[in-house]
DNA sequence: ACACTAACCTGCAAGC
DNA sequence: TGCTTGCAGGTTAGTG
């Protein structure tokens, strides 16, 4: 499910009802998630006050006076503020219990997310390699890390080692906005080109933040509510419609295993 | 260093 | 009505 505006937009309701919440329990009923949940979680994070809801990349970070909850969505997560009293469902693994009441509570069908606790989040392994938030990765940055790379542009942009936030979705959207197409090996896309590429990448998560992320299947934000960026779509699961710019029909290709959409006039 | 693959897991839709 | 197949928003670990 979730590229950085998902995350962004749960982010953003999560921390308007966490912050400065006292947690007053956790509660675990599975723990099998892509890694388990560590079984000192409750006993580390309860009795601890949140002083801050972050993101880094695609990764929420519950800041507390004596650590981090390090949690991640995967495929198919989402985090809701819940009533304590509200019953679980299938599929409901874990709740953090605030002292009024509420509760955040993680869905993940598919067990691809993780919550994870750290005393130095920024050093924890799955966040230090991470590339550079998309607003900080500049286009002279993307030409030269991709310089001699024969690997997919599309492939180059997802890679979180390369920018963070930028997933299936929003790589095709943003090569679409930038007139380039997805197979171009990225050692060959200019710099006039990144420089535009720099720029959709931003513009494209932006507009989506503000209209709450894209739902697809089944997002929804902290407060419950689905976002609004699927509407405006340019080429993601378009395929054989036309083109917004020119018209031409929509095309759908595999690479790696996922689907990548783009427009054969538009983008070069 | 780079690039590709398999793996983790469930649900849903389409086709037979 | 099943049953099988393919596909889905992510990322790591392993291989060559």
């Amino acid at each position: 499910m979730p590229e950085l505006p998902e995350v962004e937009t749960t982010r953003r309701g999560i921390a308007a009802h966490a912050t400065g919440r006292r947690v007053r329990a956790v509660v675990v009923r599975n723990p099998a998630l892509r890694w388990p949940v560590p079984n000192d979680l409750p006993e580390r994070l309860s009795g601890r006050t949140v002083r801050a809801v972050r993101r880094r990349g695609k990764y929420l970070l519950l800041e507390t006076d004596g650590g981090s909850v390090i949690m991640h969505l995967g495929m198919s997560g989402s985090l809701r503020i819940v009533r304590m009293s509200d019953a679980p469902g299938r599929h409901d693994h874990l709740d953090i219990v605030f002292d009024d009441g509420r509760a955040l509570r993680l869905h993940d069908p598919r067990r691809f997310g993780a919550v994870l606790w750290s005393e130095r989040p920024e050093a924890h392994r799955l966040l230090r390699g991470l590339g550079p938030e998309p607003w900080d990765a500049t286009a002279e940055y993307l030409h030269r890390r991709s310089r001699g790379r024969r690997q997919a542009v599309k492939s180059f942009i997802m890679d979180s080692r390369t920018i963070v936030g930028v997933g299936n979705i929003y790589a095709s959207e943003s090569l679409f906005e930038a007139g380039i197409r997805p197979r171009r090996a990225a050692g060959r896309v200019s710099l006039e080109e990144y420089s535009r590429l720099a720029a959709a990448i931003i513009e494209v998560l932006e507009r989506s933040i503000r209209l709450g992320g894209t739902t697809l299947r089944d997002f929804v934000s902290a407060t419950g509510e689905p976002g609004y960026f699927r509407r405006t779509l340019g080429v993601y699961e378009r395929r054989g419609q036309p083109c917004r710019t020119c018209g031409a029909a929509i095309k759908r290709l595999v690479m790696v295993g996922r689907a990548s959409y783009y427009c054969p006039r538009c983008q070069r």
